[in-house]
DNA sequence: GTGGTCTAGACCACC
DNA sequence: GTGGTCTAGACCACA
């Protein structure tokens, strides 16, 4: 597990991002009990409240839900959970794709980079 | 041309990306001049201090040199921008590739997804 | 029944409001028997404790009693259930009718929409 | 101006709704600059960051926008403000409305109470 | 023990 | 001077 963090972002908009990844690739699992906030911050050497931050986030977005004196539950309806990942995806997809072409590369140039870097990791 | 800026990001940094690419690209020619601050501020509806800060990180890359009276002007290093063009195409792709797999995505289906996409793209 | 609960006030006030006003309005009769604690805890989904703390503030306004082993009634006195009633419907009253002021509505423009809410009930 | 603050909700629960209030009720004029958080703080005798954090809600909203070193200004949206203010108005006659009926009072009762809170107001 | 709220105060980026 | 971020630490309400 990560949890450094980069200075030019604020550090509460990285731990969203990646707690969504975590919940999004299902690595936090639909329902589950999330850690408590406290454990959490220890484990990220993180103030408390960045955390809170970061969750009341997390919860605007509909992934977690809190239950009072419980703690913080991921939520449980797998369709939206599929349906953001998917919505995700297609952002960094276009994303990816618009700034190569601004770049100057063609279609076919990307998808050779691509296919690639893919290679790559299959050594 | 757009000249939209996020609100998230400062917006000289926003300026020099934007600028990077069209110097990168091409679109702005190796050696060319470039337009007067004045000019670009207007264009952009931004405070000329801004678009010289903007400019003094560009230098700093080596991507804009200064000539004290006729203006700005692009590096004909051309061998530097084609370098720097794919460290960035590079940094593209692998940040793109390791989000994707941190979304669960195998590396197929992530070049399915890119191929799709150029698919669409040549409609 | 509903015995839903909103996530940003505490259950037990929320359990002092629902219970106040079936005493207030007659639907749990004056001097009747209350159904035990255990019994509405289960139907309310709620901890045991919890209803406990609601039960307890009730009794502090006086509108519920204890009797040892025969379990919790409802006041019988019945002025101090009607002049609690008219209160509360004063403060509704007040309030209404100055969140409205507040937000530019004139006095006519108010009992017009009071009026209109009404005929829909009609239908 | 108020600035008193009830001790059973959060403060910055309560800085939202009244700011809210003037935006939507055109005190607060469409596309006007409002104070500076240091200036709202100091008149309300909140810490900054509560402000902040009653303006981000505000921002969510879109009630509220925000430019980078100027200051904070109300949306120029007319019409969305007048549609959330005929929505919380209709919220408000609603919720008025629900809690007199479970209270026990006619429709007809109701609208006799408004009018004559109307008319003491006209003294 | 859980989350929620608030303060005081500091530092930063930007214009 | 403006808003944004973060910390440290305290206290509260709830179950």
């Amino acid at each position: 597990m990560s949890w450094q963090f980069a200075s030019d972002r604020p550090i509460y908009a990285q731990l969203v991002e990646v707690i969504q990844l975590k919940i999004l690739s299902g690595e936090y699992e639909p329902g589950g009990k999330l850690p408590s906030i406290r454990d959490l911050a220890a484990e990220a050497a993180v103030n408390p409240n960045t955390l809170q931050r970061a969750f009341s986030e997390l919860e605007q977005k509909g992934l977690v839900h809190t239950q009072r004196t419980a703690g913080r539950f991921i939520s449980e309806d797998q369709d939206r959970i599929e349906s953001l990942r998917q919505q995700y995806a297609k952002q960094a997809v276009q994303g990816f794709y618009g700034r190569m072409q601004s770049l100057g590369y063609s279609t076919g140039e990307i998808v050779t980079l691509v296919t690639e870097r893919m290679e790559e990791e299959n050594l």
